[in-house]
DNA sequence: TTACGTGCAAACGTTTTGCACAAAC
DNA sequence: GTTTGTGCAAAACGTTTGCACGTAA
């Protein structure tokens, strides 16, 4: 049972761990495990949740600590969600974000709506014009608002 | 002296207050005045030591809790820096922001060149269309990227 | 066998909170 | 006189770190 559950997805995540001049384990296995299947932003505290559900053995510092790695490798993404929560997600869709000022929730927006090429094409010339010596060109952008459930 | 120092800015800071329906405190005078010279974000640690800097008495328990006041009054406006701080300006001069991913720094950018009202107006819409039931009126926008000091 | 990942516990920096006192209205 | 702000110290929270041990390559 287990050999077969941990047959395909194991293999492409070893890959991927090799791929990034990652050695593999088995705490990387179960976190990226979880950020292959949810397309969804999540807090260290939070997957370490899902994981311990899940029945992974692993400490959370191990979790805080291969965010930190799997981030500098350029596999997830790395922000600050809205209440002092650093959030990550995947790095494979590009698409922007929306934040709840009140409760902190991230929501995607994705490209086709927001992120139109010409829009980022504009912030992304206007900002170097003004911001010279800065970076950005990977444009990630944040919008802030109040959610529906904080409205009330 | 003290007397004649304290006139007009603080009449001034007296009635912002009473406008907002807060009362008058010293703290309070301090913390505003301070935000009415330095158009710049700042955080609670930086803008106690700021304050005691100019001889104010006050504690750092009662900065944080005066900046979450006026913010939440509407007279000061919050968001997080990359660092995990919460960083805090003056609500009056609508501009974007710009984030460092590495150190945190966060750098204004004005109005007339990254804010031009067809973008946010592009951003809103679209946004408006997609995050169904969202507050998102007040299009604050943060743009993130490497400083030129990080980049090294 | 060497370099790197892990778990634990302790430390850290930022922010919040409880309480007794003081000041504003 | 009642309501609200303050200072202090302690606690809470998210995150990082040091170290001894375990595991991948």
């Amino acid at each position: 049972m287990e050999s077969s559950n941990s047959t395909k997805k194991d293999v492409a995540i070893r890959q991927k761990l090799k791929d990034y001049g990652l050695r593999y384990s088995k705490p990387r296995e179960a976190i990226l495990s979880i950020f292959g299947e949810r397309k969804q932003h999540i807090s260290a505290e939070k997957l370490f949740q899902e994981l311990k559900e899940r029945g992974e053995e692993l400490s959370l510092s191990t979790v805080y600590l291969n965010l930190r790695v799997l981030s500098t490798a350029g596999l997830l993404r790395e922000f600050q969600g809205g209440n002092g929560e650093t959030v990550f997600d995947n790095n494979t869709s590009p698409h922007d974000h929306l934040v709840c000022k009140v409760c902190g929730t991230v929501t995607d927006i994705p490209l086709t709506y927001i992120e139109n090429a010409s829009i980022h094409r504009q912030l992304h010339a206007n900002a170097k014009q003004y911001a010279k010596g800065w970076n950005i060109d990977e444009p990630d952008l944040i919008l802030q608002g109040i959610c529906p459930t904080c409205r009330t």
